[in-house]
DNA sequence: CCAAAAGTGTTATATTTACACCCATGC
DNA sequence: GCATGGGTGTAAATATAACACTTTTGG
């Protein structure tokens, strides 16, 4: 091929034919945090050949809508959350990942606080389904791969900023935060550093205020204060721990 | 809308209309470091109402090809460049950014070494040129914004992974990088401290030769080793200036 | 001899790591 | 009283930041 003949959509093409259109999907992974586990949220794929698979919840990306407001709207669908953290990821674009044809998919991931009102939500699509991260084997699709992707910037943006905050509870404990942490990074952290290194960070705001029916030394209760965490950022921010 | 009337491109849908099909395309944000300055390559853009505006390259997605693909085809087309660093940034989908309709498209960016047989074969492409990305102030349809993004992830990029090497010869001085660092960053560094760090990761390699025809105390010159940095990869590397 | 960049070490400061014990609560 | 997690400080090691002069080459 040479470079005076090749197609350019920035200048000279005029018309876009058919031939060269393509179906356009949203895939959310959809991370949860409870029982010290790293979950997502996943549906029952019913789609020849994967129908004893789950696969990811996404759709088509419909005409009057951005691939954004198209992630949103299967979250919102499907988890009955409108305020969720969403990033979006990656472009997978293999010719044969999906039966129905072409088929080119945008990747997003999402963090929700898994929470009782939550549950009772999802009994009413009862073909929802956790599944921990680390005991899932395969997905529909090229979902699994799509997964793993998603898992891998997730942890790295969870050193980088505060998102960690949207998968536990409104308020928490210094130990929940961690194990968080610890969790999402299969790493063991130090008690002290790390409430050294987060107390430090200023983000945190204490609502003074404990936990309740605990058969133990009740803990603190914190908060993350975002109005902080909004005027460091444009200084500058380091989240490592 | 209710959680059980959505459409679920992983599920039940079992064919997809034309009119949820959409045109993709690629666009590629390629910056070049020459001059002690980061420019990118564009072209003259002639579709209305851009006529006098310079465009990224991209071109549409073909069927029998991926983004990744399709992306690369650009680069080797407008180039001439068959090994080129390239890295899938985002996707960008407002309903009216492309005067030809729903084009949704997944931006790249590249980062190539500008020299005398690349001039050569931009010649033949006489729409072609490279604009100091400072001076930038609009680019066609959404472009600019786009350049500005995938800016921002290189900027990010070369602070933690050794890509800036793509960006200039083969043997380079310490210098040279040093100036790289600083313009792509827009930051000043200590002369010390930078080649303190940078040997200590042990990514360089001294081949013994220096510098010619320079009217000052000739340096030595260094090419980037990837056989030590592959190695390294694997247990972690911070590139942090 | 002048201009221009090459090349080189030390000190102070900040950050990170490692580590162990007593405290409050429910049962 | 015992199990469980809550809560606290210090010292060593490491990494970062600031800083100035002599050397080598070409013109």
């Amino acid at each position: 091929m040479t470079t005076g003949t090749i197609h350019n959509i920035n200048t000279w093409l005029t018309q876009i034919n058919n031939d060269f259109k393509a179906a356009v999907s949203v895939d959310c992974v959809i991370f949860g945090y409870d029982d010290d586990a790293l979950k997502i949220l996943v549906s029952k794929c019913d789609m020849p050949p994967f129908e004893h698979e789950y696969s990811l919840l996404g759709d088509i990306v419909h005409p009057d809508e951005t691939t954004d407001e198209s992630a949103k709207r299967v979250l919102i669908a499907k988890t009955g959350f409108t305020d969720v953290f969403l990033e979006q990821v990656q472009v997978f674009s293999d010719l044969n990942r999906h039966p129905l044809g072409r088929v080119i998919t945008v990747a997003y991931f999402s963090l929700i606080k898994i929470d009782k009102d939550h549950l009772d939500h999802l009994e009413k699509n009862a073909h929802l389904q956790w599944l921990d991260v680390n005991e899932i084997r395969s997905l529909a699709f090229d979902h699994f791969n799509i997964m793993h992707t998603c898992l891998r910037k997730m942890q790295k943006q969870i050193r980088e900023q505060p998102i960690g905050f949207n998968l536990l509870p409104k308020n928490f404990t210094l130990l929940q935060l961690q194990r968080l942490y610890e969790v999402v990074l299969n790493i063991v952290l130090d008690k002290r550093n790390f409430r050294r290194k987060l107390k430090g960070l200023g983000i945190l705001k204490d609502i003074g205020e404990i936990e309740e029916a605990v058969s133990h030394r009740p803990a603190r209760l914190y908060t993350f204060d975002e109005s902080v965490y909004e005027n460091k950022k444009v200084t500058g921010f380091n989240f490592e721990l």
